[in-house]
DNA sequence: TAGATTGTTAATCGATTAACAATC
DNA sequence: TAGATTGTTAATCGATTAACAATC
């Protein structure tokens, strides 16, 4: 098992400039072309290829297709994914109407919130009471869930998803949450943060400049 | 000036555990406590405060309030930062509408569609045409710019935010920017891409625990 | 064949961790 | 003072980059 995270992440990237590739028509493509698409050196291409058996034809490069197909199964995407949501505030039901996961072979099975006036069983996606969650998870065979609650209610949020047989969450609440590392993935994304690290940068470089 | 991203995102956390050890009425915190608050080592919170400049008190530890202080100078948060956003689908809404970013002292100026339909010059938050960008940034002195905008429109609103005068982007757009480096400093967030992470190692999880 | 590209090994680089002298 | 904690230096670790033999 490959536990480098940036490693993971590089390889969605070669998938995404790999379909770009492929619909301009390219049937093979050299580690060069690939490593210049997602700003990376050739090597590093090839190692990571190296890291999970992929190869290609010295002289040749990679066929695209075949590619493709073998980066879909390392990262899941030869079976549709079913995810919940937890909470339905301003982000939770960003995430719920946005198109960029259903492209990628990601379904939002249902949402889930604690707010009765949110419930709505007849939509597309269904929001339900947050005490169903349990049982919507288990029937549906739900492995993945998204936590978009106030911060308060995160780590409850995240402790029904583990009662519930969820394995992985993606966590977009602002703090920590605490659970045994083994039994769950958690990939935290921090809107703040994300921001204030591009706040620094802008000043730290306006501080370089005016030196 | 500290290039490692890593480092100045560790030092956002280490402010908001430090927010709530404050809260509960801490006046002094020592390394090893802020290490287990925000899950790294001691000599690591060491390390980041030397590499800033931060220091303490040999056997005292370190004074809260000074402390945050300290981290909010380095994160510009001792004044004010305005931000557009480019995009008002989705997730430009959500953002728009999150309750995040007021609480850590960003304030979204405005935001700016292409589509007649959004415009809306009357909102707490306006939402202005796509050409006004450049006059309203200069005007305002907007630094900061978030991407909200379909993939396709991602680089031409990049384009206009450099000659807006922007020096920094949060883009949603799943795409690579192209930029001079020099000129603007860009971070990516790629939900499809953090989903599909936790995807992969959820199910890497399991093919450990079959075999 | 000659030339180009892979796959892998070795070298480099940078970040994290450990250790410990200084000192409150 | 004795004990605990910092600040910094050195050691370790892991990831990236370079180099090059294999080979299509």
């Amino acid at each position: 098992m490959i536990t480098n995270k940036n490693c993971v992440i590089r390889l969605s990237r070669y998938k995404n400039a790999l379909y770009r590739l492929q619909s301009l028509g390219f049937v093979r493509v050299f580690s060069d072309n690939l490593a210049d698409a997602i700003g990376v050196l050739p090597s590093q291409v090839r190692k990571d290829f190296s890291l999970f058996g992929i190869t290609g034809n010295k002289r040749g490069g990679y066929n695209i297709d075949s590619l493709i197909e073998k980066l879909n199964t390392i990262l899941g995407k030869d079976q549709l994914q079913k995810v919940v949501i937890v909470g339905t505030g301003n982000i939770g039901s960003a995430l719920m109407k946005y198109k960029g996961f259903e492209k990628e072979g990601i379904s939002i099975a249902a949402c889930f919130d604690i707010d009765p006036a949110k419930i709505n069983r007849q939509a597309k996606i269904p929001v339900l009471p947050l005490e169903e969650l349990k049982d919507f998870a288990r029937a549906n065979q739900i492995k993945i869930g998204v936590i978009a609650t106030p911060d308060v209610a995160a780590q409850s949020a995240l402790e029904m998803m583990l009662s519930a047989g969820i394995k992985g969450v993606l966590n977009f609440a602002p703090l920590r949450l605490r659970a045994p590392a083994e039994e769950i993935v958690i990939n935290n994304v921090n809107l703040e943060l994300e921001l204030e690290n591009v706040i620094y940068f802008v000043n730290a470089l306006d501080k370089t400049r005016a030196a």
